[in-house]
RNA sequence: UGGGGAUUAGUGUAACGGUAGCACAACUGACUCUGGAUCAGUUAGUCUAGGUUCGAAUCCUAGAUCCCCAGCCA
């Protein structure tokens, strides 16, 4: 049998193998059962009124991953139904972020409003089959007589029209006789059908607006209901993926196409619908409409801030395609809500820079340390690692002096039992260098530390002694005559609750915002070899974590952001001595 | 209290009537010129109650809990 296994299907390269899912059997026994001709047609439907975030990422590697697997293909389509709503600038964005991720869809990309001519043919044909009419009530009666969950609506008056009738008003809602909200087209169904979904629902609102690509072409729009089905029959989609809460639809999709292809010679195509439930991340907010929130209330600089969730966001933050699909591959698929750990995505992130970005020294929080025995006008280069685990990456010169920046973390007057680093009287390694013991103290007036002064061992020359005698830490230093001034952004969760609509009595999600999201750091010392770092270009900085160039930056001052710390079990270990 | 869906360690997932496994997190330890990485190990789970069966996470019955649905949004 030549059908791909799921498990072993080729991935793209840098992904590992993927677990097979609920999804994806289903795909495959369908292919074993030849339902679909052997054929995978799957599509990823976005509407254009926001950026993507991490959880259509999910969806993505879902549609466009299943359809790769099984030798299919999968089709970028803009669900873009109603001009109120929807923007030129979010079908950029999205295109740019699918394809960052790396799938494409080749000649495959589509818009719902490209079907908007078959939709209502469709829909007229509906009317003759006495199968939908137009209804005036207002939106508020139509709500009114919708009934509730425990009790039947009821039927509207206008339900009864003949067909000639309902032809005629809605030709003429189209040609634009009616104003906005008038009318409605909705289809006769069973206003007591326990799924509220089939009490009568509406097709067409009347929209005098602005289409972003059918300019005024139209002024009758359809609803997604109606539409959404009849789109991805149009495409011939074979598994129509979409999430949970489409469940309760599906019955409706499913009576449109049978109520189209009654008395039909040829039947339009009727898609198999499969729902998988969404992502939530712990301290994320994923709807778009607080995103959007976020966005215009100044809670975030933009929709690609790198404390936002959106892939942009995400893109600016440092984190990379290969990471995000790797995340969404250890994620799962599943029929059921549930809330993925940050740390996972963090984890993904770390696993995948970890192995990839160059090492380079940089010092956050300056502390000037002095080597007193160290020639004031001398100079060295020493030769440094560009990534310990990617021998290719080779070396590189990093200039040392006399005078060096420290992390301030690194030293301690009155070091705790745990603490290994710099403090009086004690030998730590400046890696690549020489070791150094810590010989004085510079104090303010206020009794702050300004300055350090030390001595080293010149027999140490590259980090080693050749006495074999050893150093409980080795520290990442700058030579302060070379230093480059930086600004470095360092983030954290945007909000500071695992479910950020977790908020008090009377209050929202903006409760839970976290005010030490983001702490800019102006006058950070990093090593010169950064002066020429692009826009994008991911390192590591030495014990710190790993950094991305912000677009931000100017010539001769970078501006860095960090992605996310490297594991820090010292860290680690104050905040458990803190929280006793 | 209508209908639809779901429930496996802290979190996310696997098991398709036959030893409950993996990952993240947490915790030990080894190693280390990053308190990084790596390696070894530990803790910890089938919503509940019955039933069928030699054997149940899996099948049956009852219950509990959670999610979705009353837009002219998608």
């Amino acid at each position: 049998m030549p059908q791909t296994e799921p498990g072993s299907a080729a991935n793209s390269p840098g992904d590992e193998p993927r677990p097979s899912d609920f999804v994806r059997e289903i795909v495959a026994e369908d292919g074993r059962t030849g339902k679909w001709g052997g054929r995978v047609v799957t599509r990823f439907p976005p509407e254009p009124n926001g950026y993507l975030h991490i959880g259509h990422a999910k969806a993505i590697h879902i549609d466009f991953g299943i359809a790769q697997e099984f030798g299919g293909r999968c089709h970028l389509r803009f669900d873009d139904t109603n001009p109120t709503k929807e923007e030129d600038e979010y079908v950029r964005s999205i295109v740019e972020d699918v394809r960052w991720l790396g799938w494409d869809w080749g000649e495959h990309l589509y818009y719902a409003s490209d079907y908007f001519e078959q939709m209502y043919e469709y829909a007229e044909e509906l009317i003759r089959k006495s199968k939908a009419y137009v209804d005036d009530q207002s939106a508020e009666e139509i709500r009114l007589s919708r009934g509730t969950l425990t009790q039947p609506g009821r039927e509207s008056p206008y339900r009864g029209r003949g067909v000639e009738e309902n032809l005629d008003l809605f030709r003429r809602m189209r040609a634009g006789e009616f104003p906005d909200g008038s009318r409605v087209l909705r289809a006769k169904i069973d206003m007591a059908s326990p799924n509220l979904n089939l009490r009568d629902p509406v097709m067409y609102r009347i929209l005098h607006a602005h289409h972003h690509r059918q300019g005024d072409a139209w002024c009758v729009y359809p609803m997604y209901d109606w539409a959404h089905g009849l789109e991805d029959s149009i495409e011939g989609v074979t598994h129509s993926i979409c999430t949970l809460e489409f469940e309760n639809h599906r019955p409706l999709y499913d009576w449109f196409l049978d109520a189209i292809n009654e008395g039909r010679d040829r039947p339009i195509h009727h898609p198999q619908q499969i729902e998988f439930a969404r992502l939530e991340l712990t301290c994320t907010l994923m709807s778009k409409r607080k995103l959007l929130q976020l966005v215009e209330n100044g809670h975030v600089g933009g929709w690609d801030d790198p404390r936002m969730p959106t892939l942009s966001g995400l893109r600016r933050r440092g984190f990379t395609p290969e990471a995000i699909r790797n995340f969404c591959r250890r994620i799962g698929v599943n029929k059921f809500n549930s809330t993925v750990d940050y740390a996972l995505l963090a984890h993904c992130v770390r696993e995948d820079l970890n192995r990839r970005a160059p090492r380079v020294m940089s010092v956050l929080r300056p502390l000037k340390v002095i080597i007193d025995n160290y020639d004031a006008d001398r100079v060295e280069t020493m030769d440094a690692v560009n990534n310990p685990e990617d021998p290719a990456a080779g070396t590189r010169k990093v200039p040392f002096g006399r005078e060096l920046y420290i992390e301030r973390d690194d030293f301690m007057e009155d070091p705790p039992k745990k603490f290994f680093r710099l403090a009086p009287g004690r030998e730590v390694r400046l890696r690549y260098a020489y070791f150094v013991t810590c010989t004085g103290v510079e104090k303010d007036a206020g009794g702050n530390v300004t300055a350090l002064h030390c001595t080293y061992d010149p027999a140490t020359r590259g980090g080693d002694a050749p006495d074999g005698r050893k150093v409980k830490a080795t520290l990442h230093w700058v030579s302060a005559a070379h230093a480059l001034n930086a600004e470095v952004r360092l983030y954290d969760h945007l909000f500071n609750k695992a479910d950020p609509n977790d908020a008090p009595e009377g209050q929202d999600y903006t409760a839970n915002l976290n005010p030490a999201s983001l702490e800019v750091v102006a006058d950070a010392k990093v090593e010169p070899s950064l002066a020429g770092a692009k826009g994008g270009e991911r390192f590591q900085f030495e014990r710190l974590g790993y950094f991305c160039v912000d677009p931000d930056s100017a010539a001769g001052r970078p501006v860095f952001n960090r992605t996310v710390t490297l594991k820090d079990t010292w860290a680690k270990e104050q905040k458990k001595s803190a929280t006793p």
